[in-house]
DNA sequence: CGTAATGAAATTTTT
DNA sequence: TTTCATTACG
């Protein structure tokens, strides 16, 4: 008992000790989270509350995992429900399935079978689409059911030609759904929300069942997790929510900061902890993060501080292109491995989008380094594992149209286009699934007796399949490998890509008999069928691998490495592109990088690319609007590295106003005609050998007396460090529109400092309207004739 | 019906 | 650059 305590602070042993009535802990990153949320079940369960009265509740299964291992360390033995929402509903689901109107056997779609049977519904209600993409359709139908907003409730605003196509779509869709007895991701929580909603009887029930009630990541819960939440809270509101506004990054998929912004108005007395100590961190890593992100207005304040060392600078490097970027990251960390100073598992790489993934990925196996990528292109979501995985649905859920259409003709068995659509068309005349409608083949308008044979061949092979689907999933899957020939047909090529696929269905084999091992012959394939559905890509994560992890910043929550190097620092992709003209958004692109920050214990490296190569075109990069929101002080060598790094600039004084970048550019764009190769910046050795300032700003100035190193530039001649800052290669002599968003602080030459109050158009057309501090009040201006420029500041 | 070739589009983050 | 979809051809 005394154990439990020992080693806790005051502020977490005073949320470890509350036990009854709601309970808010506002954690700062590195605050020992997991460490409270653990010690207070087992101190739950340590007060006699039985383990099966104690529910808690994650957004990923890793963090599941985690929380779970944890406390078996803490209370052995003890089962206490701890999962995903998702999978706590799904379960949920099964139970009651039959009063939300499903089969307790019901497939639970991914984004991809979503869409399928999206774009199916779209093609039989001969709406156009060809305005929208199914995405934005998908998108605003999730919105809807991540607010409750139901298919029946759906009411389109008016004017919005995409809300009425979804009005359409939406209840069609929903009805599709629920005839191949089908769930989406939201559906998920949608349908218990309103199961709960509803039905009285059973919300009292599990109310009861659920009493004691543990929430983590709060400022992630969307609408209907709050509902969920809410409603299981009601005769026993013990609930304790654990989150940290700060790092609310999934707005974008529904989530609402407000709940825990509000928490404290929802659920009166709640006694409310805020763990503000770091244990993760150096300071000055630590003073970054806070630095930064400080410049959110939406937010609670909290002073986040550290006992531990000051730790390094943080460092920042420009280099000259993303080849440039990750070749070095990857020699630095491979020159650091190899002398002995680390080992690769101490390491990580940020990016804000999986497509920067590929350049680390070459550099790293370059370099001979081990890492893994935590890859969006699940393994779940490969074809190959995809079309078996959809016989293994299809046998435990008949009804399932979407996994029927997919494996139907895969492999390739003279079952064409048209036979399809008429099968398809006499299912929707007579009111059956597809498979029923498969059945009676030879009833089938215009269907050629040829086709009909095949199609019940089809049938039967399925039957044959099914009632050979007993017993392990090891099993299963090998019967509906050999039954269907899918594995032959990727015996019998050649390709290297046939061999990979055949590589990852022995995975998948493996992957099952793993599952099969874990749950001793007791196992069910629909339960292997969930597991794979619910579990994501960031699950795949291997924390005990002596690897370099690759991952998003979204990936990144929750963990922690003693080096952390996020990289391509640039307009337009942190912050992204998307999120350039929302203050909120802009707000959470911010809260993204504070996220990543934090995940740093020593080292923490920024960098950028000059010029990136997206889709095939290289542009020049601005750098991200953040860095200039970054404190000078705790990396005023990397502040100079950068400036130091363009030939003419000079360096701006040390008692430069802190966040006057502006008066930077007036010293850099002094020479107007030194003129700039992108290609001799940020070359490896001028990387490699960096270790304190002095170094390396010596080593930065030889670097351009080092002329070119890398390959020629082709583009457009820059001129100056203005330039450089803040034009792209398509615009030489203009600010690339791209740079400005709304809320932007920016400084005119004549008119001096003024705020972007408004942004209208693209590309050449886009216009800015700009508040002035002083002088003319509003002006517009059309950005690629302007000469505004970026002055950040708060 | 199947395959190959051509063209067009599209690219954030995830349960 | 890659992926996807449609189309034309065998």
């Amino acid at each position: 008992m005394d154990d439990l305590f020992h080693g806790l602070t005051a502020a977490q042993r005073e949320a470890v000790e509350h036990l009854e009535g709601p309970l808010l802990i506002l954690a700062g990153p590195g605050s020992g989270k997991t460490r409270v949320v653990t010690h207070r079940i087992a101190n739950l369960l340590a007060h006699g509350v039985p383990s099966y009265q104690i529910l808690a509740l994650t957004f990923t299964n890793k963090a599941a995992e985690e929380m779970r291992s944890r406390l078996e360390l803490l209370a052995p033995g003890k089962r206490v429900r701890l999962s995903t929402f998702h999978r706590f509903c799904a379960r949920l689901l099964r139970e009651f399935a039959q009063q939300v109107g499903l089969r307790e056997n019901f497939t639970i779609y991914d984004t991809n079978d979503s869409r399928q049977a999206l774009r199916r519904v779209i093609n039989e209600l001969n709406i156009d689409s060809t305005h929208y993409t199914p995405e934005q359709i998908v998108s605003v139908i999730s919105k809807a059911k991540n607010n409750l907003v139901t298919a029946e409730q759906f009411v389109p605003r008016s004017g919005s030609p995409l809300q009425s196509i979804v009005a359409k779509v939406y209840p069609a869709y929903q009805k599709k759904l629920l005839n191949s007895s089908a769930v989406d991701f939201d559906d998920l929580l949608l349908h218990v929300a309103v199961l709960l909603r509803d039905n009285p009887e059973v919300r009292g029930e599990l109310d009861a069942r659920y009493q004691y009630i543990m929430v983590d990541e709060y400022q992630d819960t969307n609408r209907a997790q709050y509902e969920i939440v809410r409603a299981l809270s009601v005769e026993h509101p013990n609930l304790a929510a654990t989150g940290d506004p700060d790092q609310s990054i999934y707005g974008w998929r529904g989530a609402d900061i407000n709940n825990i912004l509000d928490f404290e108005r929802d659920f009166p007395n709640v006694h409310t902890v805020r763990l503000e100590q770091n244990y993760r961190s150096t300071k000055r890593i630590l003073s970054v993060a806070a630095h930064l992100i400080a410049y959110n207005q939406r937010r609670k304040r909290k002073e986040l501080f550290t006992e531990n060392d000051e730790g390094a600078p943080v460092r920042f490097v420009r280099y000259a292109n993303q080849q440039v970027e990750a070749e070095s990251i990857a020699g630095r960390i491979a020159d650091e491995v190899r002398a002995g100073r680390r080992r690769p598992r101490d390491y990580a790489v940020f990016y804000r989008t999986n497509a920067l993934s590929r350049e680390f990925e070459h550099a790293f196996r370059a370099h001979g380094v081990p890492f893994q990528i935590v890859n969006g292109l699940e393994f779940y979501q490969r074809k190959e594992i995809k079309d078996v995985l959809a016989y293994l649905t299809l046998i435990n859920n008949p009804r399932d149209d979407v996994q029927l259409l997919r494996v139907i003709n895969t492999p390739v068995r003279g079952i064409g286009k048209t036979t399809i659509e008429r099968l398809a068309r006499h299912a929707s005349q007579r009111g059956l699934t597809m498979l029923e409608a498969a059945r009676e083949s030879g009833m089938v308008a215009d269907l050629p007796k040829k086709a009909a044979i095949t199609v019940a061949k089809f049938v039967a092979m399925i039957d044959r399949l099914s009632s050979l689907a007993t017993g392990a999933v090891e099993e299963i899957l090998g019967h509906v490998l050999t039954e269907t020939e899918y594995r032959e047909r990727l015996q019998e090529s050649q390709t290297e890509e046939d061999q990979e696929r055949l590589a990852n269905i022995e995975e998948l084999l493996t992957a099952a008999r793993q599952f099969d091992e874990r749950h001793a012959g007791l196992a069910h394939l629909e339960e292997f069928l969930e597991e794979t559905s619910l579990t994501g890509d960031t699950d795949a994560w291997d924390d005990r691998a002596d690897r370099v992890t690759l991952m998003t910043l979204h990936g990144s929550k929750g963990l922690e490495f003693p080096v952390v190097h996020v990289v391509a620092l640039e307009q337009g992709l942190i912050p992204h592109e998307r999120s350039q003209n929302q203050p909120d958004e802009l707000e959470e692109e911010r809260r993204l990088l504070f996220v990543g920050l934090t995940r740093a214990e020593e080292e923490l490296h920024l960098s950028m690319a000059i010029a990136r190569e997206f889709r095939g075109q290289r542009k020049f990069s601005v750098p991200s609007s953040f860095l200039f929101e970054l404190p000078r002080e705790e990396l005023d060598m990397v502040e100079q590295h950068w400036v130091d790094q363009i030939p003419g600039a000079t360096i701006a004084d040390d008692h430069a106003s802190t966040d006057e970048v502006a008066d930077e550019y007036r010293h850099s764009s002094g020479d107007d005609d030194v003129s700039f190769d992108p290609a001799t910046f940020g070359t490896a050795e001028d990387d490699a050998v960096v270790d304190d300032a002095k170094q390396e700003s010596n080593d930065a100035a030889n670097s351009t007396a080092r002329r070119p190193v890398g390959p020629a530039w082709h583009g457009a001649p820059l001129k100056t460090a203005a330039d450089l800052l803040t034009t792209e290669a398509t615009a030489p002599n203009a600010i690339s529109p791209d740079a400005f968003y709304q809320g932007m602080l920016i400084k005119h030459p004549s008119y001096g400092l003024g705020r972007i109050v408004a942004l209208s158009g693209s590309g050449s057309k886009r216009m800015a309207t700009v508040q002035f501090v002083s002088g003319p009040g509003q002006k517009k201006f059309v950005l690629v004739q302007s000469n505004l420029r970026p002055a950040q500041g708060t």
